[in-house]
DNA sequence: ATATTATGTCGTATATTTGCGACATACTTC
DNA sequence: GAAGTATGTCGCAAATATACGACATAATAT
């Protein structure tokens, strides 16, 4: 009958597929490059480099936000979003530990099938 | 008014955000962990080691398959799934790109907020 | 051939995401 | 204070994702 185990999943794999949610949205991967390539943080005219309403955009912000991918500092009346490269140093690194884990494992062959 | 300009995501930030959104479950990366732990390329029996039904699995493996992250070989009752190492390499290089670029731009203060 | 086993697919229900217009808030300027 | 600007939040609609039971398929074993 192959019945499930309860065991529920671990908080490393919680954590990177919550960031991979933060990343699966072309949008906000296109935010993430845009406050990179800034010199200054440039606020929520964020919105005119992308096809999408400002609405949209200001969500997807609250998103990256509520993880801390990225930080909001009120400035008058503008609002200066920035990148938190500490905690996305972090967030690299654990990626990189998952990609190593997976890309040393045993493998299919080059071209197409299992070589079981 | 701000509006939107509208220039569509490149194909970079598309096929970023196509694969973080692979990984955006606890179930998927458990999966291709899973997989890359396994010494042999253990079918469908996945299902025993997660906390979910044996359909529910079956489409997650779908889900990876259909990004060619994993592969799946009939032989005889069994199916044989394994990691396409060869893309997850691909695929950690382009992550890696990202958050390189995302980690050297200009950022927060390493407390608060934005040094702007 | 029948029963058993391992899988995939279909249909369906529920939850989440995405996107946006309309409004609220808050600061600046006149 | 009134007008204007930059933002965020609410409410809604449409699309997608998640999960699973029930059925279909296909190979193996009896």
């Amino acid at each position: 009958m192959t019945y499930a185990k309860t065991a529920a999943f671990t908080q490393e794999q919680q954590q990177l597929a919550r960031v991979a949610k933060a990343l699966a949205h072309p949008a906000r991967v296109a935010i993430i490059q845009f406050l990179a390539s800034k010199q200054t943080c440039i606020s929520g005219d964020i919105a005119a480099e992308l096809p999408l309403s400002r609405t949209t955009v200001s969500q997807h912000l609250q998103e990256l936000k509520a993880l801390d991918l990225i930080r909001g500092e009120i400035d008058g009346l503008t609002v200066c979003y920035c990148l938190n490269t500490e905690l996305l140093q972090q967030v690299y690194q654990q990626f990189t530990s998952f990609f190593i884990e997976a890309t040393t494992g045993p493998a299919c062959g080059p071209a197409d099938a299992c070589a079981c």
